[in-house]
DNA sequence: GTTAGCACTCTTTTTAGGTGAGTGCTAACG
DNA sequence: CGTTAGCACTCACCTAAAAAGAGTGCTAAC
């Protein structure tokens, strides 16, 4: 494709990102000074068609972007601004503000859909390969201890469980002493089979063994959730091409179901980076209508969530490219960032 | 108001409810067996939007209840019915399944909006009233420690906080200890100023007791904040009231700011059972054009949040007031039961 | 290779007329 | 006197036809 096609395609892109519009040979000529006539964009836009970058509503309108169209102004066109150091800083103290994990997650999916305009999502850290820096029963009475944990990138979660016989304080302070030596340090996924072989070893009382197995397994069960957040939705409703209720009530009522968002977004975790899905590139049937912008950030270098912005495919995916890598890196240092625990 | 013109009330309302379109004398002789003619109810309706209880959208339309109509519905005409003991059976079942407070209000809403097929709030438990059962630090590390709180009616929560210097294991346990023996019992919203005189009586070390009131403001500063959870946000838009986009964008922006939200969940609090809400009865102007259906939950007699659905002025009051009932019934026996702690 | 000119296509907007649901009023009826 | 049939009238809504407008593709000239 040489210079000129690309320019015209370009033009075309932005402009009917800009103006939800079909876009004609009269205007590109008009608004983008590329020193040729119309008759001459129209000879090149026929090309650009044929080769299918682009295509046309109806035979008198003017042309818009295909898939094949949007996916090379992505690949090769387009050139996303980096965020000024100044906005980066501003997202960071924002996030960096908040007191606990879930916070700093549930405001970064906010300034998601602020900055951007679209509606947003993020996938909470996933912990499960977290280490335990804490894990511990407290005796509340007869029937329930408090089971507390503390992972390491500063996330903790107590919940209360119900024993099936009264514990002593000193079984709960060998369940508590065994928690202690074995489990601290241990990767939260690899609590399972693994240990409870140890975890026999250790505790010769049966019936105490498996009510520690009992406790922990019933314990860690609500606490290795993912957690999908959602913000901007309303924004969807913004775009003309949702005009149609219809459309929109659709896309809504998938965003309301957690786990199809979880695995759209999920798509994201294997590549680092930012990842565009345009249209019919996702599988999930539904989104065949919309992009996706995703990232994933990391603690410690380790990928741990995904974080993105949904809007039609006539999205624009200079700026969404921008922030959602901005807010993406900002979460990364944010969370890796060793005076925080 | 006599017996016939209540019964045409009735019919209008009630059909105008079903089928969202202003409805005509003819229709109401057809379907509703009054025993009299087109021409008799045209002179009743008429004396009924002379009263202000009918209104007609233009001359040659059929008539719609105004709010005084629906007011004089909900009061009056109405008769919801209460849901069968299987159906209640099986929504306090469902409540019931879950394992922590968060998953029941949670599950509740989600029910809600099921049932109900409207959008659906839920106000958690403010457990600002609740009494500590257990309060407890646990030490992290040279600079952190966990807070640990159970609140009475089946709570927890727990959370990292950062000290101000490194505190001794000595230190922590008279921390601990103080908290142990003041605090259990108290009730969560009076540990504040009233409090604090006694812990400078008890702790002597001023640096201490300073650290000590730091930790406890500043980890119960989240555990206190009330959570609004809504579900089933796209029934709105089935609403053929919300066919205009813009309309719905305005609705579903405000559901989005959980304060505006909270505070006309709110008003509920006062009254128990149930409240309905019609049009510009409320006073968040964005509710004009809506009604609500709220009712309480209670803990052991006592109120601690509000339930309920919202939809259109012309939103079925019988079924509403039946499921928003039903659910807040089965929450407040179920946080009420003694089994759960 | 580029461009002006022009006929052609197809959507969108405007206009006009027709349809139908429903009303209010009047007069007749029991 | 309440009830009802009859009828003229209103007004939203639908349909069809006409007009406007934007943009194209093609051809011929530069």
């Amino acid at each position: 494709m040489d210079e000129r096609k690309r320019k015209i395609l370009k033009a075309v892109t932005r402009d009917y990102i800009d103006t939800a519009e079909p876009v004609g040979s009269r205007t590109i000529a008009r608004r983008y000074g590329l020193g040729v006539s119309p008759a001459t964009i129209r000879n090149e836009m026929a090309d650009l068609e044929e080769d299918g970058y682009l295509e046309q509503p109806h035979t008198s309108a003017g042309r818009i972007p295909s898939e094949k169209g949007y996916r090379f102004y992505v690949d090769v066109l387009m050139t996303p601004r980096t965020l000024s150091r100044q906005e980066l800083q501003k997202i960071y103290a924002t996030l960096q503000a908040q007191q606990v994990l879930e916070d700093i997650v549930q405001e970064s999916v906010r300034l998601l859909a602020l900055l951007s305009q679209y509606t947003s999502i993020v996938v909470a850290p996933n912990l499960s390969r977290g280490t335990v820096r804490c894990l511990q029963l407290i005796p509340l009475d007869e029937f329930n201890v408090l089971l507390v944990l503390v992972v390491d990138p500063g996330f903790s979660q107590s919940r209360i469980v119900e024993t099936s016989r009264p514990l002593t304080a000193q079984e709960l302070a060998r369940i508590n002493h065994f928690f202690e030596r074995r489990l601290a340090g241990a990767v939260l996924a690899d609590i399972g089979a693994s240990l409870i072989e140890e975890l026999r070893d250790e505790i010769d009382d049966e019936a105490l063994l498996s009510e520690a197995l009992n406790l922990l397994i019933k314990g860690l069960r609500n606490i290795k959730k993912e957690q999908v957040f959602i913000d901007g939705t309303t924004h969807l409703l913004s775009q003309p091409e949702f005009k149609n209720i219809e459309k929109a009530k659709g896309l809504l009522n998938i965003l309301d179901d957690e786990r199809a968002v979880w695995s759209v977004l999920n798509r994201a975790l294997g590549r680092s980076g930012i990842l565009v899905t345009i249209g019919s590139e996702n599988p999930h049937e539904g989104f065949q209508e919309c992009s996706l912008v995703t990232a994933t950030y990391e603690i410690n270098g380790q990928v741990v969530g995904s974080i993105g912005v949904i809007g039609p495919t006539r999205m624009d995916y200079d700026k969404a490219v921008s922030i959602v890598e901005g807010i993406a890196n900002s979460l990364s240092s944010l969370l890796s960032d060793p005076r925080r625990h």
